[in-house]
DNA sequence: TAAAATAAGTCAATATGGCTGACATATTCC
DNA sequence: GGAATATGTCAGCCATATTGACTTATTTTA
């Protein structure tokens, strides 16, 4: 927790009126699913963020270490457009992965401007490291939910993506469009 | 898009070979919930993103908002807690939200060390505005998708996050636990 | 009632990961 | 041979997170 604040929520002050005041008039579901994206998230990230934290990268590592593994032998334009952020936000975190040989990059036999990039051993065992408590958290929940299948909630997680979004997402599952 | 590389996707190379490789040897959908989780909460973010934009506030902003918004009277040590940041973190962006009158701090009747935080008509304004967008998201994907309602998909996500969490969604729900 | 604990606020320094603009280099396309 | 493309890099800016140290006001407690 954060420093010297933590034990607060043991003695809480009176918030009998807030139920009635929170719902800014919106249906409460649609008003607590907004959090859940939130806290989900959050929580979602944060194993992964203890194993970065322990080799010296970030969450930047992570999405490029997640989809170059994903998508063998993708072009650096490419993982830009996935990651829809700049390459000079890219080259610093490329360029780490790269110097500690957790991503090599193979010229191109035909256009030898682009590179290839592929993960090395090294990068598909932090790769799966990485992903291996993000299953687990999937696999609990369902084992938990009475959801059954996750066919429906992908269902839904996907209708909530950008239609630009959607081809990348779906190039990267070899899903009809 | 990001500079100079937006239109790489039109001419794509052959990625035939992916679909196997990229599976990590883990079931593939959980892999692909992954990403799905990646996708839909950063499209899920980008609509408030450009709002708050327009006033000069970021996210950090945004959750100061929503959580005061969802719970009046909450004190600064709770918003603490929930949003899991030092209070170094949120004292800029609390200090700007109260300059600008977005929030109200009055001091605790009985305890008169706790300030509690309320939002101001304008603050309320602009929380609604914040949150309309995700909503209709959540309404134009429930529409499309055959979920019906949304209550295993919050079971779902509720399972994802981590037991002292659940807590603090709980308080802001006023469910039982 | 004096000391300790709590709530809030502040200063200074640091890191990460975004951004922009400007350029350089190699390669391919026309 | 010139334009377009793919990649890489320099320099600087901004937002948001961190840590540690400290102050002030107030309440609790021994």
């Amino acid at each position: 927790m954060s420093q010297d604040n933590s034990e607060i929520l043991s003695k809480k002050h009176e918030t009998h009126q807030i139920r009635e005041m929170s719902s800014l008039g919106l249906p409460q579901e649609l008003v607590e699913a907004v959090e859940l994206m939130f806290f989900a998230y959050r929580d979602f990230v944060s194993d992964p963020d203890t194993i970065l934290e322990s080799h010296g990268f970030g969450r930047a590592h992570h999405r490029v270490l997640h989809f170059v593994g994903r998508r063998p032998g993708m072009s650096v334009s490419e993982l830009l457009h996935i990651l829809s952020i700049t390459k000079q936000s890219l080259s610093r975190v490329l360029k780490d992965l790269i110097e500690e040989k957790y991503i090599i990059q193979e010229t191109d036999e035909h256009d030898r401007r682009i590179k290839r990039l592929l993960l090395s051993p090294k990068g598909q065992k932090l790769h799966r490291n990485l992903i291996d408590p993000q299953i687990r958290r999937f696999q609990e929940s369902l084992a938990k939910s009475e959801i059954g299948t996750l066919e429906k909630w992908q269902e839904f997680m996907l209708h909530l993506i950008n239609t630009e979004t959607k081809n990348d997402f779906m190039d990267d599952t070899g899903r009809d469009r």
